[in-house]
DNA sequence: TCTCTATATTCTAATATAGCTATATTAGAA
DNA sequence: TTCTAATATAGCTATATTAGAATATAGAGA
């Protein structure tokens, strides 16, 4: 029961589940994330380790930056199922939406400062 | 987005999917739930609201009862979803073990009262 | 109508959650 | 080692959630 719990309360924020919608198109640095959801950087922090704990994102390391992406589910039956679920809803919610669209601008950010540190 | 995390929080509490996986075995009064899951009436029957507003279960009144329902979940998607998942989930869970057990004693308890009401 | 039973609502206290600011940690560059 | 950038943690405030006690409402029967 409280690994599904976990699963649920993490599901109950509409910021962390639209995390998890921009996810869908690959992993992102939370510097992304953060100005995607415009909030301050330690609350996308912490919403990210709910997730995590939930076990419905993963983390790797690059450098100075963190890359997360969606979980493949192994660990909790939870988890998994509920990202297959999440993957046909809410494609067309304006919170959702204008993140996705977000995305291109976030990405060249992200780019920008990746080559800043190869200079 | 709203429905959804309304139908999330309402499954991010522990006795409200007691509740649910209750009601898989049939309708219940808020007598029978209350018995079960050995809570103050008004806590119960706030809870069943909330399961209500995120429509994942119905009622109808008989006599001074309410009797509850898993709902069809013909007006949302995602509480359709969900319940259909719960029914493969969660089936060894203790708490839920021990309210199944309760079962029959709650229900002949309500059939108990009904033959009262009958004299 | 009055009473009884089942359920719902209101009010209040305790706990949990989401957000922020300030600070700490970690990795890479100088 | 020192500096800088990215991320995490600590601590706080405001709000949300959960619980129970007291009260209100609705239906059935005398």
């Amino acid at each position: 029961m409280k690994q599904f719990i976990l699963v649920m309360k993490a599901l109950s924020d509409p910021n962390r589940v639209a995390v998890l919608k921009i996810l869908e198109q690959g992993e992102r640095c939370v510097c992304e994330i953060q100005y995607l959801l415009e909030l301050a950087q330690p609350t996308v922090s912490k919403h990210m380790k709910i997730l995590e704990e939930a076990g419905l994102v993963k983390r790797r390391r690059q450098g100075t930056w963190i890359l997360y992406s969606l979980s493949d589910g192994k660990e909790s039956i939870y988890a998994r199922t509920m990202l297959d679920q999440l993957k046909g809803w809410l494609g067309n919610d304006p919170a959702v939406h204008k993140m996705t669209q977000g995305l291109p601008y976030a990405a060249a950010l992200r780019s920008k400062k990746s080559e800043k540190n190869k200079r």
